[in-house]
DNA sequence: AACTCATGTGAAAGGCTTTTACATGAGTTG
DNA sequence: CAACTCATGTAAAAGCCTTTCACATGAGTT
């Protein structure tokens, strides 16, 4: 694929030419196939046609290429989540939301990252690069809570964006962990994760203040409705009312 | 501290005596310890003073004790959820908190349980067993959340009680996942991870059209209130407005 | 053409998992 | 009490994984 290296060994020489990367490579798809847990280095070189102590020479041991793909993840993660963001176009609250959805399509579409992110057991703290890229994902996140946070309706307290993020982040890999990943579904919902993802934000976010309702400029059905039970009910966040 | 049996091996005869707990007990020691990646069924032997062969003749393989573990922890899980949840006295909404708050303690205090349960994956569906015993638990949630959603204020749309059920424990999870735990606090946050669970949901609640104000212990006759636009508390959840 | 050094190999040490044949002794039975 | 049985442990061995070390190869440089 990437190189004209392909075939077990025989088509090769002595030197694999692109072994750091088949490497990774080879993980990626070990993990995503039998979890972060799962995983060999051997396996790993075995797929990639070399010695079991090959992959040696590019990673110090199993734990440094875990890292290497949870690095990785977390730029494309990053990347993700950025684009999504698309700086908060057309509006704070729906680019909001493509946040929330863009974090459980990375769990479902990336589960090896995911896995190697998350829940691989990596000391994340202790690995400053790896740490680094982790707060650079999670300051989208940040960038978004604090725009969110400055539209803030008057004459409610102003909610901490840092709060706002942690909340969000919380949410997403809360369902995300739970109900989120592809293959291996965990556990039977009533409704796909992204639905409920969705629908936990809005509630979230009407409870800051803010409007949420979906159809195109509709008032704040929240907050500012008037009192005494309205004539037709605006529609939730999970769909028709009952 | 069971039983007679305590030291190495000199102390005891041919046979344990109790080697099934004893197995349970050092593996819930290792795996608070490094991890239930880390955790070895050689090792729990070792500490157990038999041989490694020894633990196949209580559990078919490693991940049958890992089994039993996450079992009990869901067990005790629900116990703890159902105590902490109290039949939602003395109100709903400060029994639900509670709930919540029980979710963390347990993540904290019982890190090999949680780790067992959640963090090893293990196919929690594939032994109908250890469904049974994490949707008791789940079960709780579930049935506080029937009860508030039977005190949604009059007016509002009802939510699901299965949704609102599932966003409560995805909250809970996601806060416990990403920075509950108590040895290996993974990230740094600006309040605990207690407090920051308690906003999430009275947001969320308030989101609900659910009265969330703190101080005046706010008892389930508060749904008896005429309808209106949610008490925008004087004191936020995150603490005084700015 | 000679040299060097990154990259790969083979072998070996040490662990873990799991199976199998065999040992032990606690509880039961006559 | 003696004999028996069967659950519970042991030792040994096969197979796999990780990691290290001395050595081989050959790509790039001089």
């Amino acid at each position: 694929m990437s190189w004209r290296k392909e075939r077990g060994r025989a088509e090769r020489g002595y030197h694999h030419g692109n072994l750091k990367e088949a490497l990774l490579q080879a993980a990626l798809g070990l993990i995503a196939e039998k979890g972060a847990a799962g995983f060999t280095f051997a396996d790993a070189a075995r797929m990639a046609g070399v010695s079991p102590a090959a992959p040696y020479r590019h990673f110090r041991d199993r734990d440094e290429l875990l890292s290497s793909i949870a690095q990785r993840g977390f730029e494309q993660f990053e990347a993700l989540l950025t684009q999504a963001w698309d700086d908060g176009r057309p509006d704070t609250v729906s680019a909001f939301e493509r946040v929330g959805k863009a974090y459980l399509a990375f769990a479902r579409n990336e589960p090896a990252f995911y896995s190697a992110m998350f829940e691989s057991g990596l000391p994340v703290d202790s690995n400053p690069t790896l740490m680094a890229a982790s707060e650079r994902a999670f300051g989208i996140i940040r960038a978004a809570a604090e725009r969110l946070a400055a539209l803030a309706p008057p004459g409610t307290p102003r909610p901490p964006a840092m709060m706002m993020a942690l909340h969000i982040w919380s949410m997403s890999h809360g369902v995300a962990s739970l109900f989120g990943r592809g293959d291996a579904a965990r556990r039977k919902l009533p409704m796909s994760p992204e639905d409920l993802l969705e629908a936990e934000v809005l509630i979230y976010l009407r409870g800051l203040g803010f409007p949420t309702d979906r159809r195109p400029a509709a008032k704040d059905a929240a907050n500012a409705k008037p009192s005494g039970p309205p004539p037709v009910p605006p529609a939730g966040p999970w769909g028709t009312p009952k």
